[in-house]
RNA sequence: GGGGGAAUUCCCGAGUGGCCAAAGGGGACAGACUGUAAAUCUGCUGGCAAUGCCUUCGGUGGUUCGAAUCCACCUUCCCCCA
C-alpha cells in the first residue's frame, strides 16, 4: 500500500485536482508540496495538527515539505467561512507568531537541505508593485468566477471589503512563487481552502501553462458537524504554556463515541490494522480508545513522558488514588488572611474560577470539593495546618488543582 | 454622490424614559443519570466588602429628578438609487 492509499485509508483526503497524477506523484516520493499557515496567534493549534501529521506522512515517505508561513498573507487575513473582518495585525506581531509556529513545527518535521523548508511570503509578496500585480495577475483572474466562490459566500451577505478579496489572489501567487522558485508542484490545505488553491493552480496555468496539483485535508469536525480541537470557542493550542499537557490530553480523552475512532485514524500513526480492530470495540470498551488516542497524541506534541504525567494524573484524578502529578497551585503565607484562608478566595486563586461570583455558584450548586469531601457552606476556611500537607480542591469532576502552602 | 436602516451582555436576538444587570434561544458552567461519552432533566450565566453597592446596551457630549431607550456629532456596517 502507497502512501496516498493509506492517506486515503485513513480519511484525510477531501479534495484532489487530478487523483491518478497525484496518487503516482505522491507514491514516488516526487512531490514537492506546500501548506500555509496563518500566523494570527502566537501558537499552533490541535486544528493546525492534521496538517502537520500530513506533512510528517508525505515526508515519510520521500516528499518534500515546504511550511509556508504567512508572514504577508497575514496582513490580509483570509475571509474564508468567516462572517466578520479579522483584526488587523502588525509586522511585528506577525514575525514573533511566526517565529513562535517554526518552533513548534521543528517538533514533527525534519528541516535542513535536501528536507523540509520553511518560507515565508512576506519575503516576495510585501514588495511586489501594485500597478505590476494588476497587470500580470489581476489579469488572469475572472472577478465573476471569483464571487462563485464557495468561500466567499458566507461573506456576501455580511460583505466583504476588496482588500479581503485580495486573499485569493495573493494565496494563488504564494503557490506560483513557489512552483518557480521551489520546484514546488503541489499545495495542500484544509478543506475550506479548495477555492483559494485552485486560484494557484489556474494562475500556473494561464501564466506558465503548467500544471500543478492541489490536495484537501478532510476538516476535523465532530459529530454534529463542528470543527474539532476548540472549546468554548477557545483553541486547543498545541504550546503547553496556553493548554497544559493535562488539559491537552483531557481534550481528547472528552471526545465523542462517534468521533475517536474517526480521530485515531486521522491524527495517530497506528498501524491501520491495530486501528482496525478498535474499531469493532463498543459501549464502555470504548474508553479504552479513547486513552490511546489522548496518550498518542499527547506524547507527539508534549513528549512521551508528559503524556505519562497526564494519563497519571488523570486516573489518579477520576480513581481517587494518589495526586502526585496533580496540578498545582503554591501559596504562599502573603495569601492567607489571619493564618487562613476562605473555600471562594482559594478558588479564586487556584484559577478554578474566574471570580468570587462565580466561586459562589459554583459552591452553592455542590460542585466544589476538597480531598473528596463537598463544600458546601461558602463561608468554609481551611487554616494554614491543612494546607501544609496540600489538599487537593476540585470544581466540578474534571477540573481540580493540588494546594500547598510553601 | 443621494436616500433609508442598523450597532444590546460569550453568540443570536427582544427591549423605544423609571417595574432593566436587561425577555427568549444557543453556547458555557454546575447537579442528577452514566463510561471522564451521548441523549435527557434541573439549576445557573457582569462584578463586589452582597436583602445593598459598582460597571455594562458602538463612541463623545447633551436633555431629564431619572437614558439601552430622547437630541447632536462621530465611528463602523447593511440596503436602495447613481
Amino acid at each position: 500500500m502507497g502512501i496516498y492509499e493509506e492517506l486515503v485509508a485513513r480519511g484525510l483526503i477531501a479534495q484532489v485536482t487530478n487523483e491518478e497524477e497525484i496518487r503516482n506523484m505522491v507514491n514516488a516520493g516526487k512531490a514537492t508540496f506546500y501548506i500555509g499557515f496563518d500566523c494570527t496567534a502566537d501558537s499552533l493549534t490541535a486544528g493546525h495538527f492534521m496538517a502537520l501529521t500530513l506533512m510528517k506522512r508525505l515526508q515519510q515517505a520521500g516528499n518534500k515539505p515546504i511550511a509556508l508561513i504567512g508572514g504577508g498573507t497575514t496582513m490580509i487575513g483570509d475571509p474564508s467561512g468567516r462572517t466578520d473582518m479579522r483584526k488587523m495585525l502588525t509586522r511585528e506581531d506577525i514575525n514573533h507568531n511566526a517565529e513562535c509556529f517554526r518552533r513548534q513545527m521543528e517538533r514533527f518535521i525534519e528541516f535542513g537541505p535536501g528536507k523540509a523548508q520553511m518560507v515565508n511570503n512576506a519575503d516576495w509578496l510585501l514588495n511586489l508593485n501594485y500597478v505590476d500585480v494588476l497587470r500580470e495577475v489581476g489579469a488572469c483572474f475572472s472577478v465573476n468566477n471569483m464571487l462563485r466562490a464557495e468561500c466567499y459566500k458566507q461573506r456576501m451577505e455580511k460583505g466583504l471589503s476588496f482588500f479581503e478579496f485580495n486573499y485569493m489572489i495573493m494565496q494563488s501567487y504564494d503557490f506560483y512563487y513557489l512552483f518557480q522558485h521551489y520546484d514546488c508542484n503541489m499545495q495542500f490545505g484544509g478543506d475550506d481552502q479548495w477555492s483559494n488553491m485552485l486560484g494557484g493552480t489556474e494562475l500556473i496555468r494561464k501564466k506558465l501553462g503548467k500544471d500543478a496539483h492541489a490536495m484537501t485535508i478532510t476538516l476535523l469536525t465532530d459529530s454534529h458537524g463542528m470543527k474539532m480541537g476548540k472549546t468554548a470557542g477557545n483553541a486547543v493550542w498545541l504550546d503547553p504554556n496556553k493548554t497544559s499537557p493535562f488539559d491537552f490530553y483531557q481534550y481528547w480523552r472528552n471526545v465523542d463515541d462517534a468521533d475517536v475512532l474517526k480521530c485515531i485514524r486521522m491524527l495517530t500513526f497506528l498501524p491501520l490494522e491495530q486501528i482496525d480492530e478498535m474499531a469493532t470495540w463498543e459501549g464502555s470498551q470504548l474508553n479504552r480508545a479513547k486513552e490511546i488516542l489522548a496518550f498518542e497524541l499527547t506524547s507527539m506534541v508534549h513528549g512521551e513522558e508528559e503524556a505519562k504525567k497526564a494519563e497519571a494524573s488523570a486516573k489518579a484524578l477520576f480513581t481517587g488514588a494518589d495526586s502526585a502529578n496533580a496540578p498545582t497551585t503554591e501559596l504562599s503565607e502573603a495569601d492567607l488572611t489571619d493564618g487562613s484562608i476562605d473555600i471562594m478566595t482559594l478558588l479564586v486563586k487556584t484559577g478554578l474560577c474566574p471570580s468570587k461570583s462565580d466561586a459562589r455558584r459554583n459552591v452553592q450548586q455542590g460542585g466544589v470539593s476538597v480531598d473528596d469531601v463537598k463544600v458546601s457552606d461558602i463561608g468554609a476556611v481551611f487554616t494554614a495546618e491543612q494546607l501544609k500537607d496540600g489538599i487537593l480542591v476540585k470544581r466540578g469532576k474534571k477540573n481540580f488543582q493540588k494546594v500547598i502552602l510553601k
